[in-house]
DNA sequence: CGGCTCGTTGACAATAATCAAGCGAGGTGG
DNA sequence: CCACCTCGCTTGATTATTGTCAACGAGCCG
């Protein structure tokens, strides 16, 4: 399939969620992108640990995740991905992957050349810092994993992560007032959260049981919106939505 | 105290482990701090979550942790930064600081305005991926966090934290053979591993017992780094130390 | 000296992991 | 069409890991 400008809405809508684009940016971001989209069976690896990639992936459908396989067999998901998200443009400046990243689900996907992204950083400091922030607020993302992980139980732990994705998906229209698709099984679950499929069953019926949430058929059902984001200590300032902190349009650049 | 050029050399030594910095670029990344060096006392905030700095602020001698502190009065540490580290350089992209940065120790610190950081990202290429990289750096150090936090037990993820703090503070000199000073109480690790002060006693023990570390008066002796590195599954691809992957003179830009 | 922080230890409780088994839906081949 | 298989979810029993509470000692400092 040859992408078109349709393909890149929610791209733009993430980054507009915050930062105002010109048309001009919009072409410009475009042009960086294969005319290319590839479609990525349901786990498979989109990118693999230790290569050395030279174009970047976008998310245009489905959802992916970054992870990591350890000695013990243990497999931890560090970052969970979306519609609209890069999945590893980190690997631009950086050049080599350290992690994993697999499709969930059937996923399709338009890569950016490193060159054209090298044109980007050489010619447009506003999107350049578009980027940069990109993977900035994956960073965010991945401080309040460590806080979920080293100071919350898993209950809270669990309606923490339901409250990010909620949100993450809002952004970019892919959520109603009653939920959202999260195409995840308990054990992948379990792999995001760190802790066993077991658990994550039990964490998940005592969440159900308080009429917070239901989670069946790969869908999440939102019962409880505000005792939920209380039972997940959810502050959603890490994912810096809203155009309040638009640098760009505040006038500094 | 006023800023000279020996200040930055942690700082332009952590970058030239990676790339390759000319005189020229040396003076415009020293051009953008203040000429005014600050100390700040041990235990106080350096940066406040919530807040939205115009610098960002570069540690030249002591110890720093990030961390955010949730309901439970638990406080989750989620980063600890070394001498030559940026604190906040992701606060200059990101605008609004999601969380605090605490000195661990008296520190020096030199700040950065964003207006000169944006001045480097109009006119420098090449800096500002070298500043774009040093933010990703600590987000793969993030991920590692996450890894370690929830597929390894807690006396691995010791281990795991101990071998990263040595190369990190190796790779700007502030390590030797033995190993290096870590100025933290067990409470602070407690804080970091995200575990029981007690708890932490008891992994330390563990590590000493099996003579792999020692770690009293603030300085940690590393008495057996393979075995060491085996225990924690410490793979330091994650800290992209080393020339071989950088970009910037293999001639692509 | 007295008060503080930090490290240490023991007893006990809570949280989560592991093991094992069964169930139901959906897919596949005979 | 049905038998059978696999996968994901669920449950109970047991164990392991880690947390909590409480107390004490060493060292430091005013």
């Amino acid at each position: 399939m040859s992408l078109d400008s349709s393909h890149l809405e929610l791209f733009f809508r993430r980054i507009e969620e915050r930062m105002a684009l010109s048309a001009e940016e919009r072409q410009t971001l475009a042009a960086a992108f294969a005319s290319q989209v590839t479609a990525v069976r349901a786990k498979t690896d989109i990118v693999t640990e230790g290569s050395r990639p030279h174009r970047s992936t976008l998310l245009l459908e489905g959802f992916a995740v970054r992870y990591r396989v350890v000695e013990s067999g243990k497999r931890q998901i560090t970052a969970l991905h979306v519609p609209g998200d890069f999945v590893d443009l980190h690997s631009f400046p950086l050049r080599m992957m350290d992690h994993s990243v697999e499709a969930l689900t059937a996923c399709k996907v338009v890569a950016a050349p490193h060159a054209a992204l090298l044109e980007i950083v050489k010619s447009s400091p506003r999107l350049t810092l578009v980027l940069w922030t990109l993977t900035l607020l994956d960073s965010a993302i991945h401080r309040e994993w460590i806080v979920a992980m080293g100071a919350m139980q898993a209950s809270q732990h669990a309606a923490h992560l339901i409250c990010e994705v909620y949100l993450r998906l809002g952004a970019v229209g892919l959520a109603d007032n009653n939920g959202f698709a999260l195409p995840m099984t308990q054990e992948e679950m379990a792999d995001t959260l760190g802790i066993s499929a077991v658990h994550v069953n039990r964490v998940l019926q005592e969440l159900r049981g308080a009429n917070l949430i239901r989670f069946e058929g790969g869908r999440v059902t939102i019962l409880d919106w505000e005792r939920l984001v209380e039972r997940g200590q959810f502050d959603a300032k890490h994912l810096h939505l809203g155009k309040v902190h638009d640098a760009l349009v505040e006038g500094w650049i």
